[in-house]
RNA sequence: GCCUCUGUAGCUCAGUUGGUAGAGCAGAGGACUGAAAAUCCUCGUGUCGUUGGUUCGAUUCCGACCGGAGGCA
């Protein structure tokens, strides 16, 4: 058994930061084979919205992880860790590199870290309970329930963010233990992988939204718009309903709004939602962030990636 | 040329019976352990168009000028 930790190239970013295409690049030059950590991406028939890269893209580069879930299976970051992983070695047996890359911030902390979940299922039939509690009751009530069994974690929670009260008792009340005590616990065993992961910045954020808005363009073009149409009609897609390039099309289609209003609120939601990424990932102190505004192309900056990498992998 | 309306935050506007001002949107920062492209929190100083006048004090009242909109010739 080798238990040398495996090493794992990431390649994160806000979306439309050129995290594809690098990975692609990466690939080629280290004999690897892309791992995607989007929580969109996943499902089958979102393409277009999630701008998936297609075969040609792909340049014959193996991608996993990418369109292999149906509309109507829901989803979660514990499923992710658990493929991942499982990916993960496959690629490792077959002598070649992985190399994570994708926009879900919490899909690749929870691999990286290694985070152990808890056995429970997720019990909707509790979460609308306690959702139709919250209705009659107010949220700060079930928080207030939360704190008599688990103050450290109502202590960091706000009383309007429900869907988190609500996941802290549920896990309390299926497993018999508290969230604080779930999330130590899920930090007890060491990763199994050496990550190196590198964070597609920019310095001008004007000049990511300019890339954010051309990209839209180029997916209405592409007809993004009977793509949604479709992901839309659909009775059973709890996940890809609410994601960006679907349901700001939802008041579209209802009539409400023109089309150039939908595509603004299309073109706003994702710069909102890049924002957030950079959020999340700035938190990460042992990230390598490229600024991609001071790189001029791609090449420069698949250099500037690849020198990262074999250093991390030497050192 | 004359008359009317208008000029306040990046945008749309409110307001101050005279004591230097605040909403929405845009934007920024942050959190994040089973829907995460989700969910949630925090953040509002700006020559109140310019310049004179009245006043203890003017963004507020008055005049002129400049910009914008409309009307009449």
């Amino acid at each position: 058994m080798d238990n040398r930790p495996i090493f794992l190239p990431v390649v994160a970013g806000p979306t439309a930061s050129g995290k594809t295409a690098l990975a692609i690049e990466l690939a080629k030059r280290f004999n690897g084979e892309v791992v995607s950590a989007d929580s969109m991406q996943i499902y089958s028939e979102l393409r277009i919205g999630t701008a998936r890269p297609d075969e040609q893209e792909m340049m014959g580069i193996p991608h996993h992880l990418m369109g292999f879930v149906p509309l109507s299976r829901r989803y979660s970051v514990a499923d992710y860790v658990e493929d991942a992983r499982r990916v993960i070695s496959e690629i490792v047996s077959r002598g070649k590199m992985p190399l994570m890359c994708g926009g879900t911030g919490l899909y690749i902390d929870s691999l990286v870290d290694n985070l152990q979940f808890s056995e429970d299922k997720e019990d909707l039939e509790y979460r609308e309970h306690l959702k139709a509690r919250a209705e009659r009751e107010g949220s700060e009530a079930l928080l207030e329930e939360l704190r008599a069994v688990d103050p450290e974690t109502a202590n960091k929670l706000h009383p309007n963010n429900l869907g988190r009260i609500i996941r802290a008792l549920e896990i309390y009340r299926n497993t018999g233990i508290t969230m604080s005590e779930q999330v130590r616990r899920s930090k007890s065993q060491p990763s199994p992988y050496k990550a190196c992961i590198i964070v597609l910045d920019c310095r001008d954020r004007k000049f990511l939204y300019d890339r954010i808005n051309r990209r839209v363009d180029a997916m209405m073009a592409a007809g993004l718009l009977e793509e949604a149409r479709f992901v839309l009609s659909q009775p059973e897609a709890p996940t890809a309903k609410q994601a960006i390039g679907y349901k700001e099309f939802a008041p579209y289609f209802a009539g409400e709004i023109p089309l150039e209003k939908a595509v603004e609120d299309l073109k706003q939601a994702t710069r909102r939602y890049a924002k957030r990424q950079l959020s999340w990932f700035h938190r990460r102190k042992d990230a390598h962030f490229l600024y991609i505004d001071e790189y001029p192309g791609a090449g420069p900056l698949a250099d500037a990636a690849a020198a990262i990498l074999e250093e991390s992998r030497n050192g």
